[in-house]
DNA sequence: ATTATCATTGAGACCGGTCTCAAGCAATAA
DNA sequence: TTATTGCTTGAGACCGGTCTCAATGATAAT
């Protein structure tokens, strides 16, 4: 490392100590704000403090208390907005509580995952905050809880790992938007998720390790199910997990003999991406194709028409997964919390009746 | 605080040492991988760490080295995407050299960058990346560069204080993106930026103490001057700190009764939102209104018609400032480098001539 | 066989705080 | 006046690592 600062040499408490003439117990007690101390001297080791120029040593104190004030959060990924408004409302209500935040990315791959896990633990965060990528493997995460630090679930709840959690109504916002468009006469509709699997095709629930995914995909059949559509009909498409794999699966779709008349899209990112390859191939929207996605992203209301969208409230989604955590941080002790955030849909203009005259036939 | 865990006792070196039957020294050299231990030792030292699952505390690890392996980073709005491209590239760029990173919102307001800044230099980051809000006070800034912590600049340079900083090429790129309307026949021009002053009136530049507006500034001008408009048509409007601000501004920029028939927004947020009153209005982009931005936000190509950019590398920016600030930790002693980063204007569609016929008069 | 050299290992100080416990001292009670 | 109590202050251990330096034993050189 050959490192060329000599180590910084920094005021200590010693020193202050030294300069107004007291302990180095005392001058702590002052400069830490415990204990009791006289006005008088408190008075002069501040001053000494000042004319010094003391910084306090955050990495001694935690050393020493076992707490360092920090909250690790790993989330998917940044540059999504839906986990940059989460990750701003952590941080907001963290740092109104007096903590600070180390922020990892696991780009959604189970072994960043647990290696952002591990440095953070190391770096002996207070609590933990994590949207797990996936439901298989939560070794690292039984092991956070072992430690007896604190951990809260972001976005996705795991079903058999009983510990606080953050989620929105997945099922019940994705059965809604569907009905929206069975509502409107759709009968043959696409999901389009970035969870992936081996072949990219989708054949049950038993594949989605991903809770949030698969709730949605839940409500997603269940609404088509009440609407009576063809099973053949409820196309679920994986594998969106880059822009090029979304324009090829978009594509697909639509070159189809028998194309979906309606797209539902699993995240912000994912429908930007067919927008896109919907416009450039003059499809109309909404007239030839309607589209709902998840999360009200920026891009969505300035479109023409501008989309319809399942409003995450990312943001408080955030605070309250952090309040949460800090609630935990300070003592309170509590059966864990399962919190659902609710959606709600807003309505714009990318839903309309299908044209197609020759419906697919329905079960009925 | 009244903390319910009573300290989380994890495995030590010690510990790991009793286990294997050896000095405390001795198990430090092979889990903290320096000195030299024999073969069997160190076998018989990592036999005793995994049986223990042990994990090293990097806090202790860091009071003895006075390396914490972490970055602070300073910005002034996590939410903009534009900081969000620039901190992941910092982010990555950080990981791969074995470095974490730590976060902080300034809300562009520099008081609450001071505190970040206190509250980094705490936690003993190795260094900081900073985005300053502001050229004026600066005290903060020459105090962690005094501590002999490096620092390095992001997006925004301070004339007076030199040290590593990264950049783009703001006033060529402002200049340019001026030119490209002044070549299509505007003559009275608006440009749009966040940073504010009492009265929102901009006077001179002498107002503007942000380094990458400032010179934005000068570029608009310097191309509005070559193409010989009229000092009174160059619109140039502070204050755009909130989206009701910009409609404000926006608004009675339209309602002038020589509205610009071309704006610049110095920001993708700014942008937006001025698209949004645009469209509101019923004005048409670009047949009565031409509009160019900085930074390819996403939104900005789905839209009809998708807008002129500056594409603004934001995530090499991050990456770049990342390696500078890396590069010294490592120990690399250099004057001072300040690295200028191309922008490259994407033009999409919307900018066109203005239709207006009785323009006004030039200067000429 | 004796001494010099080298590779390993162990003992203990140190980083900069916190915190326990005992000592010092003044004020109050007996 | 002496004992008791309470408030301040100081000494030093401790957190969990790193790192210096001396001690040890083995090997090579004379």
């Amino acid at each position: 490392m050959n490192s060329s600062n000599p180590r910084i040499h920094s005021v200590t408490v010693a020193d202050v100590a030294r300069e107004a003439g007291v302990s180095k117990a005392t001058a702590a007690r002052v400069l830490g704000n415990y204990g009791v101390v006289s006005a008088k001297i408190r008075g002069d080791v501040l001053a000494a403090a000042k004319q010094l120029d003391y910084r306090p040593n955050e990495l001694a104190r935690s050393m020493t208390t076992g707490r360092s004030g920090i909250i690790g959060v790993v989330v998917g990924d940044i540059e999504n907005s839906f986990f940059g408004y989460a990750v701003r409302g952590i941080s907001d209500t963290a740092r109104s509580a007096g903590f600070n935040v180390i922020l990892a990315n696991s780009s959604e791959q189970i072994e960043m995952e647990k290696a952002a896990v591990r440095v953070l633990i190391g770096k002996r965060v207070d609590g933990l905050i994590v949207t797990p990528s996936e439901s298989r493997d939560i070794s690292h995460l039984r092991e956070i809880h072992r430690s007896g630090r604190p951990l809260v679930l972001l976005d996705r709840a795991l079903p058999d790992f009983d510990v606080d959690t953050v989620t929105v109504d997945d099922s019940k916002a994705a059965q809604r938007a569907t009905e929206i468009l069975t509502a409107c006469g759709h009968r043959r509709i696409a999901y389009i998720t970035a969870v992936d699997f081996a072949g990219h095709e989708y054949k049950d629930l038993g594949q989605i390790y991903t809770s949030s995914v698969r709730e949605r995909i839940e409500g997603f059949m269940t609404a088509c199910d009440i609407a009576g559509l063809l099973p053949s009909d409820r196309l679920i498409m994986l594998g969106a997990t880059t822009p090029q794999a979304t324009a090829d699966i978009t594509d697909k779709l639509l070159s189809r003999s028998n194309p979906p008349t309606a797209i539902i899209a699993s995240d912000s990112v994912i429908a930007l991406e067919i927008f896109k390859v919907v416009r450039q191939r003059g499809v109309r929207i909404p007239e030839d194709l309607s589209l709902i996605t998840f999360h009200d992203a920026d891009w969505t209301t300035v479109t023409s028409p501008p989309i319809t969208v399942v409003d995450q409230p990312a943001y408080i989604l955030g605070q309250t997964v952090a309040e949460l955590l800090i609630r935990r941080l300070k003592g309170e002790a509590r059966p864990p919390e399962r919190i659902i955030v609710p959606t709600s849909i807003i309505e714009r203009g990318s839903v309309a009746p299908p044209l197609d005259q020759d419906k697919p036939r329905t079960r009925s």
